[in-house]
DNA sequence: TCGCATTTGTTTAATGTTCAAGAAGAGGTC
DNA sequence: GACCTCTTCTTGAACATTAAACAAATGCGA
């Protein structure tokens, strides 16, 4: 039994409610397919060269990019998508490395600045060109214009719809 | 300093080999938003309804679409995209559920099959529903027939330049 | 047949993530 | 101020994944 497909004996008609098309399956296997293969192979490019998984990566990019590389918890748990949780124990693990500091945050003595060492930059000058080189190779070398332009219109509305504006949203950083 | 972009006195040029164009840039921040609050949304989906992640009730599917419901631990792992060491321990984890059982293969003593238990069909089946709902209204509702096309398309080309035909490429699965 | 590299799958330990709970401060209302 | 609720971040335990090493079987070539 095919728990994706139309039922049986509809070989294929309406896009009924709780079924996917076959079209829609053949979509939905390569998104997977794609998504889990690219992960993997970022997560091993950067663990050989950089020494952490491609999430804590990210992390120091977005460090980086903040006004003097120091942005708040949360606001860096927001930029990563992720829960706060996750963020506390990845950011202990990079401040060991040495490649973050916690800083207190003055106006609120609840607060904590993530904060990008010299060492954190270092690392991030070092490796960053090998790793946008394993990004071009994977994705962008392999599309044309088109194609490239309609993903980034498809993961914006994908994004989107998951982060709704309306209050009491399950968003990670909110957990 | 911006780890990702056109150097600073190159405003926007050519796509410079080592760095991401602002165009790019966008593209692929969308990519890893979209894909990490979705990976999110339906490990969270389907734990609250199913009692297992995403990538396990994936297991399930595949055995599910497999003749006999059975599968050898190489082939799931394939179909998954993921090496035979996560593969055991989740289907370890599974079998402990009573949704899976393994059984030997007698062509090859080495040589182990997955079999979906009644069980673990009853599990699919109840979830199923609740499961391609989700899929639907995160992705498929919110993109028009050409975009779903496209997307198919471009996922299907990056899948394919993870899995080179030849030999000794570092594929999950043969890790 | 012997020897040896390869394939298949598991295991252990280290690492990373999730979940639930909680400490501590902020901010509002009375 | 006293009280309450919400926000911020951390913690510890349970769960999941990765990495490296291994045992056992296969199968190939001498």
């Amino acid at each position: 039994m095919n728990t994706a497909s139309a039922s049986a004996d509809e070989t294929e008609t309406a896009p009924e409610a709780h079924w996917l098309t076959q079209e829609e399956q053949r979509v939905w296997r390569s998104y997977l397919h794609a998504t889990t293969l690219l992960e993997d192979h970022l997560d091993r490019q950067l663990q050989r060269d950089a020494g952490m998984p491609h999430i804590y990566y990210g992390l120091l990019v977005g460090l980086a990019a903040a006004p003097h590389s120091r942005l708040r918890m949360t606001e860096l748990a927001m930029k990563a998508k992720i829960t706060r949780s996750r963020l506390s124990h990845a950011i202990a693990r990079l401040e060991k490395n040495g490649w973050v500091r916690r800083e207190e945050c003055p106006s609120d003595k609840r607060g904590q600045f993530a904060v990008l060492t010299p060492q954190g930059h270092e690392v991030l000058d070092r490796t960053a060109p090998g790793h946008v080189r394993a990004v071009r190779q994977a994705v962008f070398d392999r599309l044309t214009p088109e194609q490239q332009q309609a993903l980034g219109e498809i993961m914006q509305i994908v994004a989107e719809g998951l982060e709704p504006d309306e209050a009491g949203a399950d968003l990670p950083w909110l957990r």
